[in-house]
DNA sequence: CCACTCACG
DNA sequence: ACGTACGTGAGTGGG
């Protein structure tokens, strides 16, 4: 038996988006709506068994409805942006099942359905409606069922006309008289004011109809009857609007809507990108398609020798994308392990390092260095610095699919080309992991499934970079991709390449007095706590502390006592142990981390230091630093500073050379939130912390105290964090009562700021994501979470990303345009650092003054305020020096 | 491999 | 009632 399921998409989709929680994929699109829909059509073609199966929706704002009622559907809200970006995704969700839809300019979705029953019921064939709209009952027919959603859309109650009877006492005709006496809110139907259902019902179970209650107005009384008198147009109207149009000029071809079962790879393919993991598992399908079968379909791989290369050569002209594989984490250490080329027709090219670097590939390697070939690649700045360190030159790289996907999300912790591939959609690529196992047990695979892996890898570049080419544009992400993100990438390749000079001597000295110290510090710990333990064991440190000792207990970690600073500081008075463990703890530090740890990193061939920048790690925008990080250097405690001493230059007679913002995440403030209060701070040129105390405070600029100052800039370091009474009582070590107050009097002053953090917060949970000045993005799918802990965490970040975010957005900047007048210059002074807020260079004492002026003035004239950027420069014999 | 601690902006 | 300040990386201990 035939049967044709119809569906008013627009009325489920709602339905699905209201009852179920807020859902997104890990790309920030929200998904509830489009799960509802896809648990409910699993549930239709399990259970009904269609035949036929259409999706009907609206299409237009005007309908034919509005020529003769322009209030129709009027003071509906605005469909929200997280239910409308998910109308797409469920139509290409529809394809991917295989079922029809339909929608015509001009008609509603009930339009559609009505014309669609007509012709069923014409035909003599079953058709189950399913709706969450109660008007649709007026299509029930003997063959048309309703079904209507219950209770959101987990449940369906099915309408035949004998139950339409029983439950309303009503034909479904008459369906629409109810709606023509009631009306209908939601529509803006006015109906009769006064007249519910139970009215409504009770009249047409008198009269039958709309016009006949209108007829026999005057047998009735009281205010019944003048209500109905007056209003008698109303009725007719809405009983009009109300009526479903079953005559819409559409092809209702029964064999277009045949519904043939749907292909469990495309709609699980499907689900992979929506991230529906139960229903994937729910399709009872291998995770992701077996690599084989794809591999003799779309790609042949091909191992080229050095005996190959000649042949191999006229390939090069048609590479689309090229794949760099070596083994390490630090590409200044890793070992090239080959490279895959990629050429568009399904062909794809392994060659390993050693033939990469041999005198036969010549031509390849000046590939690789000729600017003139635009190169399509993964991880960019990784593949440049593992070539560089074998002789190889990388340039012309014109897209890079790493740094694209990181600022399409840069909240995602594993950018690895098979993670890539799952999220678009793409044939699988094996994990690295699985190929090549990890930790002790990595090995090379043999050569077959090498050459597989690397080539499979530079194909998916290609086409990830088509679909990232299209998602960046659309994001208008484009400048921030091309004129930043991906000029950088080179420009700290070179940093890193040219490194850094240690005074390798003048470390090993100082180490020498730390030990020295720290075994006095030792002994006396020793001393003092009754006998030997494991200093570094916080656990062991606890047992001492708060058994032996019987220190008060301040705080707990999950597993034990916690013993970090913030305690022991309290505990200072109690007992001269604490003492000198914090000092022990200080030293022990500068020694593991920063003594040992430097020199472990130090080129003994070159005296160098050559640290890792990663651009693709930090949600904010910002860059971090690795083996080893150079951005934590110690410099607040003086002791720590020392440190610095050893970071000298590389060339006899040259200086350091430092300049760092100013202020530059509180500038970012002043500019995005327009507080007039904050932005006069800077265009004056003030003191902002002393400022703010003095406004917060109110008290003239030489009553401020050191007392008081502290406490403003604890202050403005919250709000660039993202304020909570509860973080800034416990920085200050105050009750949060009094935090509470500090922060209301700051905001008081300081209302744009207040404006702006309110409406962050809106815009967040509103688009689902955050954005600094130059586009880059933060999705916050947390913001609507129902946990307090989290959504407030959320709610923080959104504060805080685009103050952070712009300032990375603004160092950045500044780093490529000081690099392109050191270029065109032509100048021998070297980037050699970024600390989030500083660059730090070398330069040779002739280029000292005008570097002087250079550098502070491309920093501050990077991005184009309303309030000015200031940045100070300082030169020395060494980093410490230029402070 | 995780928890803890601590270095930086 | 909830119990965190934002963003990182590295060393050490202990299961």
């Amino acid at each position: 038996m035939e049967k044709l399921v119809l569906i008013d998409g627009n009325s489920i989709a709602y339905r699905a988006f209201f009852a179920l929680p807020p859902l997104s994929n890990s790309s920030g699109l929200h998904t509830n709506a489009v799960y509802g829909f896809t648990t409910m059509l699993l549930r239709l073609i399990d259970e009904q068994k269609p035949t036929h199966f259409l999706v009907a929706f609206d299409a237009g704002k005007v309908t034919f409805r509005h020529e003769g009622y322009q209030e129709y559907k009027g003071g509906r809200e605005k469909t929200p942006s997280e239910l409308s970006e998910q109308f797409p995704v469920i139509k290409d969700l529809l394809r991917a099942f295989g079922i029809s839809q339909y929608q015509l300019e001009g008609y509603e979705a009930d339009d559609i359905i009505g014309t669609m029953t007509r012709i069923a019921d014409e035909q003599k064939k079953q058709v189950v409606v399913v709706t969450g709209d109660k008007d649709m009952l007026q299509l029930a027919s003997e063959q048309v069922t309703i079904a209507l959603t219950r209770k959101g859309i987990s449940e369906v109650e099915l309408y035949d006309p004998a139950f339409i009877q029983e439950k309303y006492g009503l034909t479904p005709d008459q369906i629409i008289d109810l709606k023509g006496l009631m009306g209908d809110t939601s529509d803006n139907i006015p109906g009769i004011p006064g007249v519910g259902e139970k009215t409504a019902l009770k009249l047409l179970h008198e009269y039958g109809s709309v016009e006949q209650v209108l007829e026999h107005v005057e047998d009735m009384k009281g205010k019944m009857k003048d209500k109905i008198r007056d209003h008698a147009e109303d009725a007719r109207m809405s009983k009009r609007l109300a009526t479903i149009h079953r005559e819409v000029p559409m092809e209702a071809d029964w064999n277009a809507i045949r519904y043939e079962g749907y292909q469990p790879e495309t709609l699980s393919e499907m689900f992979r990108k929506l991230e529906f993991k139960s229903l994937l598992e729910r399709l009872d399908l291998p995770q992701s398609a077996p690599v084989n079968e794809v591999e003799k379909e779309e790609l042949q791989i091909h191992v080229v020798g050095e005996e190959g290369l000649e042949e191999f050569r006229p390939q090069l002209e048609r590479v689309t994308s090229v794949h760099v594989e070596a083994y390490g984490e630090n590409p200044h250490t890793a070992s090239l392990i080959g490279a895959g080329f990629h050429t568009g027709d399904g062909q794809a090219y392994y060659i390993s390092a050693e033939t990469l670097l041999s005198g036969k590939a010549r031509f390849l390697q000046e590939w690789f260095a000729d600017e003139t070939r635009a190169k399509t690649i993964f991880d960019a700045h990784y593949a440049e610095v593992v070539l560089a360190w074998k002789g190889i030159t990388l340039a012309g790289v014109g897209f890079d699919t790493q740094l694209a996907a990181y600022l399409l999300d840069p909240t995602e912790t594993n950018y690895e080309m098979s993670e890539q591939a799952r999220k678009y959609g793409l044939p699988a690529v094996g994990s690295d992991e699985s190929v090549y196992g990890k930790g002790a047990k990595y090995r090379l695979p043999e050569l077959g499934l090498l050459a597989e892996h690397i080539g499979r890898k530079a194909a998916t570049a290609h086409k990830l970079a088509e679909i990232q080419r299209r998602e960046l544009e659309k994001n208008e992400m484009n400048r921030l991709f091309y004129d930043l993100e991906l000029p950088l990438s080179k420009l700290l390749a070179d940093m890193e390449l040219k490194g850094i000079r240690v005074d390798v001597e003048g470390l090993k000295k100082y180490g020498e007095e730390l030990s020295a110290n720290i075994e006095s510090l030792q002994n006396r710990i020793y001393e003092l706590a009754g006998g030997p333990f494991n200093i570094n064991s916080p656990r062991q440190m606890g047992e001492i502390l708060f058994e032996k000792l019987d220190l008060p207990v301040i705080k707990k970690t999950k597993t034990g006592y916690s013993t970090d600073a913030e305690v022991l500081e309290k505990l200072e008075p109690y007992h001269e142990i604490v003492r000198q463990i914090l000092l022990y703890r200080t030293l022990a530090k500068l020694q593991s981390t920063y003594v040992e740890g430097l020199l472990k990193e130090v080129r003994p061939e070159t005296g160098k230091i050559h640290t890792y920048y990663r651009q693709t790690i930090a949600a904010t925008g910002r860059l971090s630093s690795q083996f080893p990080n150079l951005q934590n250097i110690p410099i607040r405690l003086e002791e720590g500073r020392k440190i610095r001493k050893v970071f000298t230059p590389s060339e006899e007679g040259w200086l350091i050379l430092a300049a760092d913002y100013s202020q530059i995440e509180l500038r970012v403030l002043a500019h995005i939130s327009q507080d007039k209060n904050l932005m006069e701070a800077f265009t004056e040129n003030m003191d902002i912390h002393t400022k703010t105390a003095m406004d917060v405070f109110g008290v003239s600029e030489s009553e401020v105290d050191a007392n008081m100052r502290r406490s403003a800039k604890a202050v403005n370091f919250g709000i660039v964090y993202g304020i909570s009474e509860y973080g800034l009582s416990q920085n200050l070590n105050i009750t949060r009562k009094d935090a509470g107050k500090f922060i209301e009097q700051y905001f008081e002053v300081f209302q744009g700021v207040r404006r702006y953090m309110d409406e962050i917060v809106k815009q967040a949970r509103n688009d689902g994501y955050v954005k600094t000045l130059l586009e880059r993005r933060r999705y916050l799918p947390e913001i609507k979470a129902s946990n307090f802990n989290i959504r407030s965490f959320a709610e923080r970040t959104a504060m805080n990303t685009p103050i952070q975010g712009t300032a990375a957005d603004i160092i950045k900047l500044a780093m490529v345009r000081v690099a392109e007048r050191l270029r065109q210059e032509k100048l021998r002074s070297r980037m050699l650092l970024q600390v989030h807020d500083e660059l730090v260079f070398e330069v040779p004492e002739e280029e000292l003054e005008l570097m002087k002026k250079l550098v502070p003035e491309e920093m501050e004239k990077a991005l184009e305020l309303n309030v000015p950027l200031k940045a100070d420069v300082s030169y020395g014999q060494n980093w410490q020096e230029a402070k």
